[in-house]
RNA sequence: GCCCGCGUGGCGGAAUUGGUAGACGCAAGGGACUUAAAAUCCCUCGGCCGCAAGGCUGUGCCGGUUCGAGUCCGGCCGCGGGCACCA
């Protein structure tokens, strides 16, 4: 029994045979072949080098980018709908004259290929150059316009030597540190993860419980560019709101002050921050994180509260222990003073729920205004004190029960801060912590710096030594690459690097003693976070040359929101670090974003509950499904994201060995707004398939005789004709405008009613009265919707382009410029209401007067009969669009 | 819990940003061509009433602004996404 799509494929081989008895009847009707045509039209392109480019100040440089792919062996369907709409753009601005860049990468440093390398044995670059051949295959066989001459794969020494390069030089410009800190330590992959790689507490990748654990690490200062970061988003005006909100939140700005409590009958002071300077009064609290330097002290001396430090380590991060954890804390029995008087007294607890990370790692609670803090407080009896007072609410009223006031209002029970508006206030007390030496005003952000060191082989090698006595040192310019060993055994857990047997010893490049070279890899978003830059000067001896200034920043950058805060703001940050270091002149990377959908398919389980593929599914028109093989009745679930687990995934080769890739490109752009998600469904392809069949045999077969090519216009059009070259005219403007706003869905409609009314004007059978005209406005009218659609289906359009007598490569052609007399009606059709309701429609001259209006509706009998009886009171009239009696 | 976004036919979605709701397509039904099928072409297709002309109703629900609301405002309900003991 052939699965789905062979019998698909099989079907399609039989419409070929069929073809032939169609000739032998003496028609002239071809069918489209996509297999031969699309490989043809490669091999043109790529022989006449059509989408190399180079830099040239002459021309508008236009930037086109799809985030690039991870080689993980074969294409999927989020990459053809990604590389579609890039490719739509990429020939669209080309068209439009502008010197396009559209190149192709691999992120190709990463976990999967040693998990190869040890599930098979495959080593990792083996497994990775493989994967890369195949996949670069499938993106060319989808007729990408992508300069090929370019393309770069992370894991190649010729990228990642640059890398470590200017590692060294962030290094020296102090944007590198090394520090040792708390990491979340990944017990599956064996390896450190940064904090928005953790995910409810689990690897982003293995999803293994996080642990804790210290180690020395690398960092990147990210954290000095937080205010950067965070005001530049505001003009990145053509990035989705949607991601900027998330940065932000991300960045997490908050101002506040960090203060000092004196501890009762000790010599140190305990640091906190709040954004809340203004309830200190309400302050009945302080409370240390359990990872708190402190709370380590006196738990040395007190195994209760060693205990509990250890019970909040073991609660973790998982996000249902958090979820419903109790708010608990531990009396440590110490003592603070208030900043603003001495004799007032808090307690100091260890708290569960404050983190060493943020802030200063210890806060000081206020019932009354915090919710967390008034949870705490009625576990443990301690006192609610109101200080902000509601407007219109009298102080003898307020009482604070389960719910803490966490609005606006107006200080009291403050003493100097009485009367105080919240923000006043907090000015009010940063001003008099200041004055006391007690404290500061700050602002703090919740972005941590950017920890790359990873204990991986399969990533760009840190080119630092280790010296006993030098300490850390760079690895010498003249000694880059630090190449990765190739004979490496991937048999036990753990780094390879490591275990290697002279790969990490070395000689310290200061004093020439055995040294050991750093043996941590660099996180793969590093990776990602310049290869746009490089992209600009593949080839080139230096990280980024001239051309950066030529071509940079990408004009429009594509892929899944997955990536909005991680992989954009490391871009973003990395970006600014190279200008720094004078690699640059921007700082920003992507002026432009654009953020798709996923792909999505319906979901199939065989009784057994067992996912099934596609393919093994038979559906029948009334909705229901059995098994293929088996019979068995399949249960249809809704449609989700594409992924192996559910396994309801299609391949893009096997749709595109059948119906070819424009099928796939058009189906990919109809229908679903490019921001959301696509469903894939066997109609909608088959949709596609019929319709570019569609336009195929208009344009090989029309019913009237076409014009010459590139004949002159008739000198007269008679009305139908006319009204042909309207539409025409119309959709070229529209569609112009659909793809600028990335209405791709928009566009193919568009494209479909032009050759609808193509359709209609040639296909009732009956003559035209001027069939020179009626041959050239069909021409004109072909040969637009073959220009229009060449961004989207390039190659049945180069093919139509060739058959309808053109000799210039289409991708090489100019974008159709709509003549701007033929966009405006003569008549307009207006609508006419009585009382806001709608009774008739009434056609006049475009621009006309009122009273003509009038008097045309009026004669309407449905706006008669609706008037009748009744007395105007007003006419509302907005010229070519409605006219409304008020009655 | 907080912050975003979205609710339009059987389905995916249009609607020039306040001006004829349902473009374009999918599915479905009917018909033509054919020995038959495939392919193709034509017609119907939100709901209710009506033989028809036509009428009423309709964009999640309730209310408001307006001559006029899918579009603006307020309040609900539902779905999706992001963040989360962030002091």
């Amino acid at each position: 029994m052939p699965s789905l799509p062979q019998r698909r494929y099989l079907a399609a081989l039989f419409s070929q045979l069929s073809l032939n008895s169609v000739i032998l009847r003496g028609s002239l009707m071809a069918r489209y072949n996509p297999k031969e045509t699309e490989i043809r039209w490669q091999d043109e392109w790529r022989k006449r080098g059509t989408f190399r480019v180079g830099e040239d100040p002459a021309r508008p440089k236009y930037y086109v980018l799809e985030m690039f792919p991870y080689p993980s062996g074969r294409i999927h369907m989020g990459h053809v709908r990604n590389y579609t709409m890039g490719d739509v753009v990429a020939r669209y601005k080309k068209a439009k004259g502008f010197n396009v860049l559209h190149p192709m990468g691999w992120d190709a440093f990463g976990l999967p290929a040693e998990n190869a390398a040890m599930e098979r044995g495959i080593h990792p670059a083996k497994w990775t150059y493989e994967n890369i051949d195949t996949m670069r295959g499938q993106l060319q066989s989808m007729g990408l316009s992508i300069d090929w001459d370019r393309e770069i794969a992370t894991c190649h020494p010729e990228y990642y030597r640059h890398q470590q390069r200017m590692f060294i030089d962030f290094l020296k410009s102090d944007l590198v540190y090394r520090g040792e800190s708390w990491v979340n330590w990944d017990p599956v992959d064996h390896t450190v993860l940064a904090n928005e790689q953790v995910i409810d507490g689990r690897g982003w990748r293995s999803n293994a419980i996080v642990e804790k654990r210290r180690l020395s690490q690398w960092f990147l200062r990210i954290t000095d560019y937080a205010q950067d970061l965070l005001e530049a988003l505001s003009a990145l005006d053509r990035w989705p709101e949607k991601v900027r909100l998330m940065q932000t939140n991300w960045i997490g700005r908050s101002e506040g002050a960090r203060f000092y409590f004196k501890v009762r009958g000790r010599d140190d002071r305990i640091e906190v921050f709040t954004t809340r300077p203004d309830t200190l009064f309400g302050a009945s609290f302080c409370a240390l994180s359990p990872n708190h330097p402190l709370a380590a002290e006196l738990a040395s001396s007190n195994s209760d509260l060693a205990d509990f430090i250890a019970e909040c380590g073991r609660l973790g991060t998982s996000e249902e222990a958090i979820e419903t954890a109790e708010k608990l804390g531990y009396d440590t029995g110490l003592k603070v003073a208030h900043p603003f008087d001495p004799d007032l007294e808090l307690p100091v607890y260890v708290a569960n729920f404050v983190l060493m990370e943020y802030g200063a790692g210890a806060i000081f609670g206020c019932p009354a205004h915090d919710q967390r803090d008034l949870d705490f407080a009625r576990k443990y009896n301690l006192p609610v004190i109101p200080v902000v007072l509601p407007s219109d609410t009298d102080p003898a009223d307020v009482e604070i029960g389960d719910e803490a006031y966490t609005g606006d209002g107006t200080a009291f029970n403050s003493r100097f801060l009485d009367g105080l508006k919240v923000a006043e206030a907090k000015a009010a007390a940063i001003a008099r912590l200041e004055e006391l030496d007690a404290g500061v005003g700050v602002t703090e952000y919740r972005l941590r710096d950017w920890g790359i060191s990873r204990q991986r082989y399969w990533g760009c090698p840190i080119p630092v030594i280790h010296c006993e006595a030098c300490g850390v040192v760079p690895v010498p310019e003249d000694q880059l690459p630090v190449l990765l060993p190739e004979d490496v055994s991937f048999d036990k857990p753990g780094n390879p690097l490591v275990r290697h047997p002279t790969w990490k010893h070395t000689l310290c490049p200061k004093c020439g003693a055995a040294a050991e070279r750093d043996t941590d890899t660099m996180d793969t978003f590093v990776d990602s976070s310049w290869y746009f830059a490089r992209f600009c000067s593949p080839r080139s001896e230096r990280p980024v040359d001239e051309a950066v200034d030529y071509w940079l920043p990408v004009d429009q950058y594509i892929g899944g929101v997955e990536h909005a805060i991680l992989h954009l703001l490391y871009a973003r940050f990395f970006t600014r670090a190279m200008e720094k270091c004078g690699y640059l002149s921007v700082k920003e990377p992507f002026s432009g974003l654009f953020t798709q959908g996923m792909v999505c398919h319906e979901t199939y389980r065989d009784p057994n509950g067992h996912w099934l593929f596609p393919e093994e599914v038979d559906k029948k028109s009334d909705g229901t499904a059995t098994h293929v093989e088996t019979g068995k009745p399949v249960s249809v679930g809704r449609s989700e994201s594409m992924s192996k687990s559910k396994r309801n995934v299609v391949d893009p080769e096997t749709i595109i060995e059948t119906y070819g890739a424009d099928t796939a490109r058009w189906f990919m752009l109809s229908d679903s707004p490019p921001e959301r998600d696509l469903e894939w469904t066997d109609a909608g392809v088959d949709g596609a398939w019929r319709y570019l069949n569609r336009v195929y045999r208009l344009v090989t077969d029309p019913a009237v005789d076409l014009a010459a090519a590139n004949a002159p216009a008739p000198a007269a059009l008679d009305d139908a004709a006319l009204e042909v070259r309207r539409a025409t005219h119309k959709t070229i403007a529209a569609l112009s405008d659909d793809l600028e706003k990335f209405g791709f869905n928009r566009g193919v409609a568009r494209i479909r009613e032009l050759t609808n009314v193509l359709y209609d004007f040639v296909g009732d059978g009956t003559a035209p009265s001027d069939a020179t005209a009626a041959g050239w406005v069909l021409r004109e009218g072909l040969e637009t919707i073959v220009q229009l659609m060449n961004p989207m289906v390039p190659h049945l359009a180069e093919e139509l382009w060739r058959q309808l007598g053109q000799t210039t490569l289409l991708a090489d052609t100019p974008w159709p410029e709509a003549d701007p007399s033929l966009l405006i009606d003569e008549t307009v059709t207006i609508a006419v209401q009585v009382g806001g309701k709608m009774r008739g429609t009434i056609e006049l001259p475009r621009d006309g007067g009122q009273s003509e209006a009038e008097a045309a509706a009026k004669v309407l009998p449905q706006v008669a009969e609706a008037m009748s009886g009744k007395s105007v009171r007003k006419v509302i009239f907005v010229p070519n669009r409605i006219l409304n009696f008020v009655v």
